[in-house]
DNA sequence: GGTTTATAGTTGCAAATGCAACAAAAATGA
DNA sequence: TCATTTTTGTTGCATTTGCAACTATAAACC
């Protein structure tokens, strides 16, 4: 079980992938909890929003962007609408589904967000790594991010 | 937000980071539902409890060692024990909690669990990566890891 | 057109997780 | 020795997640 010594360095290199990716969301859990602000997908979603076209997009558009099923999604959406965040908004072309419409509280809360998550990845993440190894890590990581 | 051009490529190698995690784990969770074999943090618990002296530790140890905290440790070894895969045995230095330990069908399961898991690594990261980038990861990672 | 299949989204129910409060034993320290 | 604080673990309750079943619309295929 993981000791054949050829696969030992995979492994290692495997696990502290994981490793490092729980122990730097903590931080930003934690910090987030800490101001009383909601956890890091509404982040995600706000963001994705934040970006598109128009500021509103599909479910299945978001489920795939920030990597959450789509049952996932309708209920962090039920969530966030019920705070004022984002907004469903029948759409035309399709009958089936709404689309997600950010708002401007949700711009606000955005930003507000951003205020303690940034300053997080620069205190746990950047300031640890030199500029090299973030280009490295720039350069790896995305063969490892696609479904 | 996550606009100003200095700390773009922090951000980039930020999301990266944890989108390959999330694609990573999802690809093994999958694998091992399909088997019908139990979750990841199974294995995490059951590989420590292998690797440690006489196969026993304490919860806060584990705990420690799976980054859950300490209430999501009780609950999964209540699951676990449930199973029979490990037991609880009192501990004689510290009557406070009990030793967990490791039963032989604990042992099987793991076994079992890494004959999906192993290759499953293999498939979705190691294929994916040359020796030199894993050597970088490596090399990198443990940076971000500790708490 | 009409039938079949695929896609988008919701919901019920069970399982897991997080948080806070709690209990009990151990360590500290006056 | 006795009171205080820390450590270890459990439990209740609310929130979140996962899975499967379901509805409704759209797309594909005769």
């Amino acid at each position: 079980m993981e000791k054949q010594a050829k696969n030992r360095d995979t492994v290692r290199a495997w696990a502290q992938l994981h490793r490092a990716s729980r122990v730097q969301l903590e931080h930003v859990e934690a910090a987030l909890r800490q101001a009383g602000l909601p956890p890091l997908n509404w982040y995600d979603v706000l963001i994705e929003l934040y970006w598109a076209e128009d500021a509103r997009m599909r479910q299945y558009e978001l489920s795939d962007a920030v990597l959450l099923p789509k049952h996932g999604i309708s209920r962090l959406i039920d969530r966030m609408e019920a705070d004022g965040v984002v907004l469903r908004e029948s759409c035309e072309t399709d009958r089936r589904g709404a689309c997600i419409c950010l708002t401007q509280p949700g711009e606000d809360l955005l930003r507000k967000m951003w205020r303690v998550y940034g300053p997080c990845i620069d205190a746990t993440f950047s300031s640890k790594l030199t500029r090299a190894e973030l280009r490295s890590l720039q350069k790896i990581l995305p063969k490892l991010a696609d479904r």
